[in-house]
DNA sequence: GCATGTACTAACTTTTAGAAAGTACCAACT
DNA sequence: AGTTGGTACTTTCTAAAAGTTAGTACATGC
């Protein structure tokens, strides 16, 4: 009993996180990965074209925007809808599979967000009993 | 009324994860980091010792199991219990805060491992569109 | 008395992320 | 008429992160 005590909840998947082979650990990677957390939450404030999203979602590079996104369009959470027209035009926004999954991380946002003061304060606690 | 309608949601923030600087960002980068994610999932179903984790986090290194526990203890989230006894015998369990974080996290997964599915016919559609 | 297990750390290699420049095209300004 | 700027990316190169392997300091079981 000092171990796992939850396993009724978990023999009823079929998809495992926790085993490495598993489709479901890459579809994670892809939606907790630094740059598809924040891309996901952005989106769920509306439609957003690729500059947009790029200066909403300060720091990361076209390289990296352009590759989450591709990411995530594939695993049916981001639609991408692109007019042929020159210059480029194309808009990004969540699908109904992104929006549920933007909920979650959302929620998950917000608690650490409020959470900020606290774990700069446990931060200093560590540090201070590590440094004397 | 094409761009950001959610405003209202974000002005009572003090932390902001879209601005690259602040501390909400770091936070979030250990929480959703790639192993980050799974050993808080992996907490939240009770006490773990260092290998017994190690084991039920499937593909971590000892290397990056280390590096992740000692990022979220710093940030307050999970609770470190060493015995000085020889062999060491080293506890991991969740703070609250940490339970608050893994609750969210594990609502995310849920809906990721049950869209498992539907992400691989979506990888399919998109494949082949792009194959063609 | 030698392998095994504990919880790590350190050195080294491979993979990935990030920074900068290139691409193709047009519109507007000079 | 030529330069600048804007769109949405891709490509190349380098810096940072992750992964691999080996080592530590003991103790217990065989």
């Amino acid at each position: 009993m000092d171990g796992q005590q939850g396993d009724a909840e978990h023999e009823a998947l079929v998809a495992d996180v926790f085993s490495a082979a598993c489709a479901s650990r890459a579809v994670l990677d892809h939606v907790t990965g630094r740059w598809g957390v924040l891309a996901l939450a952005a989106l769920n404030d509306g439609v957003f074209r690729f500059n947009a999203l790029r200066r909403r979602v300060q720091g990361v590079s076209e390289k990296m925007l352009a590759q989450t996104l591709q990411a995530l369009e594939r695993d049916g959470f981001v639609h991408r809808d692109a007019r042929p027209t020159i210059p480029p035009h194309v808009e990004y926004s969540l699908t109904p599979a992104g929006r549920e999954v933007a909920r979650r991380l959302l929620a998950l946002i917000e608690v650490l967000e409020a959470g900020v003061p606290e774990v700069m304060a446990a931060q200093a606690r560590y540090d201070e009993a590590k440094g004397a």
